[in-house]
This record gives structure tokens, C-alpha cells and sequence, in this order.
DNA sequence: TATAATTTTCAATAAATACTGAAAATATTA
DNA sequence: TAATATTTTCAGTATTTATTGAAAATTATA
């Protein structure tokens, strides 16, 4: 029996997982998402099972209120389920895994948290100074009031993607693009 | 001579100003830019004239570093410009006021900054695991896959909307949405 | 050229955010 | 019920990000 040379295809397999869990939790973070969030949600996406929370502390070696908060942050944002396996006393999670659907998720989510709290601060605005009058405050009104215009059409656009049910009708609907082959971008430097 | 006890119009818009730069610094921190860029940004987009560092500093009570930094970083987005005023040795400051060529500039940023860099590495992974093989690798590689080509599509609308050289073009397009009333969407609790 | 105005840098510090680990609370089984 | 498993909380700590203020560098004027 002499030495394996080549890596085996199951190491294989977990190495590529492990470089793009890293990987995500390096874009997550350019996004503003924490690190660990990311990882996690990266962690459940490539999971063909469920995980429980020692498993993914172990996985991704961080401590039990980090997986803990993280993995509620996820469910409260709706793109992680908890899972409950029979016979299993622990809870489990699991990622939505259709692409379409997290997004028309993430948009709902990121307009009611987002959106949302910005359009009403700006209806305030828009209402205090359309009792007022002068030239220059004309200016300022007329201001603000294409800024409300603009984050209430993003919000009507949110909501038609927030509803749009079927996860095939988004794609269908941005067929007026054409793909592209799959080229990497020119890097900065 | 009796003491004035209504606000004067000016004082009233000064307020008016003050208020709208402070709810849009708290808006800007919820969506992960820091509290005194998104104030700088208020401050220019509701000025009529360019403002010097020194008259940003003094208006929002920040240090000359704070304000250098952030006005630089709010330039290397695009949505303020350096403006040479004739006869003023110093340096200027005045945002874009057009919201829709604000929101073409800031996507396409976005999309430079975020995008096309986390486009780089999911293709790094799918090319990774279409050599390997066995039924685990290729779920994992369908999903990489689907993730890659979301990601390229919104990397393909952003660029559309990027170079909708008229401002005008995004709003007419987006047509498709009916207006409706300027009503505040029922808060948080 | 020297002088003054202005911009840029950056070490020090403050503030905000993320993480740990263990204790407390809760839920489950025997 | 008691014993055990599991989840949640949270004070303390580490890390990251934002800000200050003054010195250094740059640019413009006399």
C-alpha cells in the first residue's frame, strides 16, 4: 500500500467548498454584511443537508453566540429556515437555495428595513416646507420632492419584486438582456 | 421695536435644512455609509452654491480630516464634483441635484466595486469544480452556477442602467408603475 | 525667491461593531 | 418531578471603522 498522491475527490470536494465559503464571506463583507453572516449563509447554500448549530460552529470554528446571533439574523431576514428533523432534539437550518427566490426575499426585506424609514422622513420634509414660502426655499422643495418621487418609485419597484411569486417570472421578465459568456472582469489594481 | 416671535423665513429654512441633513445622515447610516458622508452629501445637494471645506466644516461641526476624507471619497463616487470658482484660491464642492444621474453614477460604482469583483470569484469556483467530478460536486457545482449567472445578470442590468445616457430615459422606462399618493408606510414598533 | 493659503497625510483616539464564553433560561426526556 | 439537552442572553474583550488635530506637503501669490 504505498502513499496517496492524489487528492481524493471527497477532500477535493471540501476544499472548493471551504475557498468559496471564504470567498463569500470576503464579498459579503465588501457588501456590508458581516463576515461571519456570510460564511454562514455560504455554509448552508453548499450544504446538501440541514446544519445544526455545533456543526456550524465547528465547521467555520467560531463560538456558540456568534453561530447563535448570526443564524437569527439570517431567519429574521428570511433566507435561512430553521428545520426541525424527527427524531432529532436540536434545531437545524437550512438555506434557501433558488437564487431568484433569496433575491425577491432580500428585496422585500431590504425595502421595509431600508426603504421604507427613508420615504417617510422625506414626506416629513417634503410637508414641512411646502407650508412655507421664498424663493429659496422653493428650490429646496422642488429638491426633495424628486427625491421622495425617486425612493417611492424604488419602492414600488421593490414591491413588484417582493410579489413576484413564481421565482421564474423575474428571469423571464430581464429576458430583454443577452447573456454574455462567462468572462472574467479586468481587475483593479 | 418689540422682539420678533415668529421665525423668520430664513431661519425657518436654515431649520428646515438642518433637520432634512440630520434625518439623511441617520437614513445613510441604516444603508451602511457613514453618518458624515451621507451628511456631506445632504448638505451640497440642498446648497445652491458650491461650498469651500472650511464652510462644510463649520456647518456640520467636523474636523478639517473628516471632511477632506469624506469629500474625496463622495468626488471618487461621482455624485460630487470639485467646482474652481474664478477669483477663490480655494477648492469647491457641488453635488449632482439630478436624483436619476445620481442613481446611474452610483450603480455604476456599484457594480465596479461590488459586483464585477464577486463575479470574479464565483467563476474562479465554477471553473474550480467543473474538473472535479462525482453527484455531490455537481450539486454543488449547479448551485455556484446559478449564483454566477444571477450575479451576471444584475452585472448586465447595472450597465444598462449605468449608460442611460438621458436621465430622462430610466424614468420613462420604469413606466410601468402607476404614481401614487405621497403617504407614509406605517412604522416600525 | 520667500510668504501665505490651502490641501493632504497620519498617528493618536474615540466610537461602533463583532465575537467569545460562560451563566441563565428554556425545553425535552426519563 | 429531576436530570439533561439545547437555546438564549450578555458582560467583557477584540477588532474594525470613524474622527480629530496638528504637522507636512503642496500650491499659489507677492
Amino acid at each position: 500500500m504505498h502513499t496517496e498522491t492524489t487528492t481524493s475527490t471527497d477532500e477535493q470536494l471540501r476544499l472548493a467548498k471551504d475557498d468559496f465559503i471564504t470567498q463569500w464571506g470576503v464579498i459579503g463583507n465588501a457588501w456590508g454584511i458581516s463576515r461571519t453572516m456570510a460564511q454562514i449563509h455560504a455554509l448552508l447554500m453548499v450544504s446538501p443537508e440541514a446544519l445544526s448549530t455545533d456543526q456550524i460552529m465547528e465547521e467555520l470554528q467560531i463560538s456558540r453566540g456568534n453561530a447563535h446571533s448570526n443564524l437569527r439574523e439570517l431567519v429574521s431576514w428570511g433566507v435561512v429556515k430553521s428545520v426541525i428533523k424527527k427524531g432529532e432534539r436540536k434545531e437545524f437550518f437550512a438555506s434557501e437555495k433558488d437564487v431568484w427566490k433569496m433575491f425577491c426575499t432580500i428585496t422585500r426585506e431590504r425595502k421595509r428595513r431600508e426603504i421604507d424609514p427613508a420615504l417617510n422622513v422625506l414626506i416629513d420634509c417634503v410637508q414641512t416646507t411646502s407650508e412655507m414660502d421664498g424663493p429659496a426655499v422653493k428650490e429646496f422643495h422642488e429638491q426633495l420632492v424628486e427625491l421622495c418621487e425617486f425612493v417611492q418609485l424604488a419602492s414600488n419597484v421593490m414591491d413588484k419584486v417582493a410579489t413576484a411569486e413564481e421565482s421564474k417570472a423575474l428571469p423571464l421578465a430581464l429576458n430583454w438582456l443577452k447573456s454574455r459568456k462567462l468572462t472574467k472582469v479586468p481587475e483593479e489594481d
